[in-house]
DNA sequence: TTTGATATATATCAAATACCATAATTGACA
DNA sequence: TGTCAATTATGGTATTTGATATATATCAAA
């Protein structure tokens, strides 16, 4: 057996520009993590600063960055400012990667957690 | 009701770099494209230029990164160059990512095509 | 009020990387 | 050789990144 499953990209392509850009917002570890540690739910920046192991104002720059495009919204309570995803897009994204990338490298050409 | 899955993105996170590493070849257009195009099976540069509208240096010089790290493989047929995914890897991310954007913005926290 | 402490944001700089367009080069073959 | 297909080289500009410094915001105590 090869390449068992056909994939329909049609889709896909038709808003390659969009994915794109946002698969960029992901292309760094840190950005990646931030992105993971929001999908539980809301963080501070110190505690994602603990979490991730990042420069607090490396932090800063990703998720200003993040919230110009939308993707997360900020908080402010008192001393400090809770970040969480501004709606499902990131989490969805989140979750497909999450299920082409568990279980090692295991071959398999439809998704066995489903 | 707000975010009804809990995604385990713990796999994810202790591979952060890699798969940051992965998506950056998927953060532009044109490779992204290119992906999707290889995804259906095998083509020619010249294939790809036609179905992508990129230019062909800009193309091969992409297809040479993604040969560099090993997502493509490539073969010489006399005049032609043909290109293919050179394991499932960069299928099942796109895979996900059709999954991930497939039906506009449709809410859904698992996946329907399995 | 000021002062100090803490949390976050912004600014800056140099190095690295990415991107595009164009030009030159290589490989295969009639 | 000449031509087609593809690659590599080149130069220019823009963006990204990590490190560091500085600024702002909030609150509490003096």
């Amino acid at each position: 057996m090869k390449s068992a499953v056909r994939i329909d990209t049609g889709e896909l392509k038709s808003q390659a520009e969009q994915v794109a850009g946002l698969l960029k917002m992901l292309s760094h570890p840190n950005r990646l993590k931030i992105a993971c540690e929001l999908c539980a739910g809301e963080a501070s920046v110190s505690a994602l600063e603990a979490r991730i192991g990042a420069a607090q104002p490396n932090l800063s720059r990703d998720l200003a960055r993040m919230r110009e495009v939308g993707l997360v919204v900020a908080r402010r309570q008192s001393k400090s400012v809770y970040y969480r995803l501004a709606d499902d897009r990131l989490a969805r994204v989140i979750d497909a990667l999450c299920a082409a990338f568990s279980t090692g490298g295991q071959k398999r050409s439809k998704r066995t957690r489903n």
